[in-house]
DNA sequence: CATTATGATCGATATTTTCGATTAATTGGC
DNA sequence: GCCAATTAATCGAAAATATCGATCATAATG
């Protein structure tokens, strides 16, 4: 049983005419004749009777209509279903990011993209640097977002947005060198930034606080624990909010990057939101 | 998209493993890697990844799983359907019979036949020896039963069972010639053979009473209206009730007979039912 | 680094489908 | 009642498709 010989079963049986179906079909009656006879055969029934120089349908061959019709439908939905990924009208995308970028920068962006792509899936996991890029490697994530340069022969990196640094505090600063630091962890890509700009102005900082979230820091910050660098994403609210003030220190810009499998296929789906948020 | 294409799929989705799916298959790895490509060029998806030296799904090909299996089910259903109707698990079979057949003779052959296949559906309408065979030439029924010979180039006649006729009354009869008649209507099968036999012994009956069906002659019969003759099929209870008594008029064997369409085809079903019947 | 296993590819072959033409049967018009 | 038109089946040829066997490139394995 072919579903081709299934679909001409029903434009023979709807017709009841040969000729008739074999045009629409845009077959030769021959075809047509040969592609009934052979399911005929095939399963050892009798769905048209020869009468006259026409056909008729038979009581099974009636019967069987409606059970051909299921199974072209049937099939036709799984032609739409992967019509639909091919169109990105579905599908699903596995990201991962490291903290900031996957608290600060992805939301609005995955926002925007699912406006545009409402029936593809986002799912977001938050992990370290080392551990998305390892996801990516293995599969287990379609794109990463991270905030250090990280290399692998497995993917590839592509600088994504720009982000600055701000150093912020409770109340003003006039002596830095005297400040009272709170930092995020070690392996933290803000605090390899933010230690490579201090050396550069010559600062060797009072850790007092180590802390393992942007949120944590900032927290503490506001509460006057001392001073810190985030992410202006980070601190953009309660800047705007007087309960930070930011202080002049000059950090270079830094990047995100998006992390692209090379061995895999990066599906249509991750492919679009790849070009959605690298704008 | 072919049956053949999703059954591939399917064998090498589930093992994730091209060469043990082929195998599996009893295919040529190279014809199953064939088919797997053919699938994904033509709807423009992809499946699988080539991952390494082997393959894994994608999140499509992994989604797409289902749908695959539910075609193929679906597909089986259909085969499972014409299977059944070949091995007479199922069919349908519509019977015409004139009124004695059909009130006396056919119902436990049906009720046999039921047995035996209880998936086939048997559909009885009563009506008239003409009105039969035109419905055998009509193809609005499989199989006609009469009890007139009947001919016509549409079907061909079968003997099948024998009929008596008895002639029957409430009372001892003793001089026949001065009985009152009771008798079917002109047309009816058994009211031919009774005048029939009459003639031939010489009896011009006075008829007295005209009904059109063997239930209300034999009632009428039993209530003293006069004699009558009817299938044996009929009168057997009356007669063993002693509510009527057997007049010995020598009336000779009547058939029914089967009627079979030439033109159309005879279902499986229907060949099956004919085939009981004519034991 | 050699070996083994895997999927893709290629040319050749087999199979199937489709075509075009013909035939047989039947209907409908004259 | 005969003839033209219509229809489905059939047959051989051609085309399209599927499959095979062999080979290649790649990547795990030891």
């Amino acid at each position: 049983m072919t579903l081709e010989q299934l679909r001409i079963f029903i434009a023979v049986a709807e017709r009841e005419h040969m000729t008739d179906a074999a045009r629409a079909l845009n077959l030769t009656q021959s075809a047509t004749s040969a592609a009934i006879a052979a399911l005929e055969e095939r399963h050892d029934v009798r769905l048209f009777d020869r009468v006259g120089r026409g056909i008729a349908l038979t009581a099974l061959g009636r019967d069987f209509l409606p059970e051909a019709r299921a199974v072209v439908a049937r099939a036709e939905d799984a032609v739409a279903f992967l019509a639909a990924s091919a169109g990105l009208q579905r599908g699903q995308v596995r990201l991962v990011a490291s903290q900031t970028v996957a608290n600060y920068w992805l939301p609005p962006l995955m926002q925007g993209f699912h406006e545009v792509y409402p029936g593809i899936e986002l799912h977001l996991k938050i992990m370290n640097t080392h551990d998305a890029g390892q996801a990516i490697t293995e599969g287990a994530a379609d794109l990463g977002f991270v905030e250090d340069e990280v290399s692998s022969p497995a993917f590839t990196l592509l600088p994504a947005a720009e982000d600055q640094l701000v150093v912020v505090s409770a109340t003003p600063v006039t002596d830095l060198a005297a400040a009272k630091w709170v930092m995020r962890e070690r392996g933290s890509g803000t605090r390899a930034v933010l230690e490579q700009a201090l050396d550069r102005v010559g600062i060797v900082p009072d850790v007092r606080m180590e802390l393992p979230s942007n949120e944590a820091v900032r927290a503490a910050v506001i509460a006057g624990s001392g001073v810190s660098a985030l992410s202006r994403l980070v601190v953009k609210v309660p800047l705007a909010a007087g309960q930070l003030v930011e202080i002049d220190v000059p950090i270079p810009p830094r990047r995100f990057y998006a992390l692209r499998p090379d061995q895999r296929h990066v599906s249509r789906a991750a492919q679009a939101f790849l070009d959605y948020v690298l704008k």
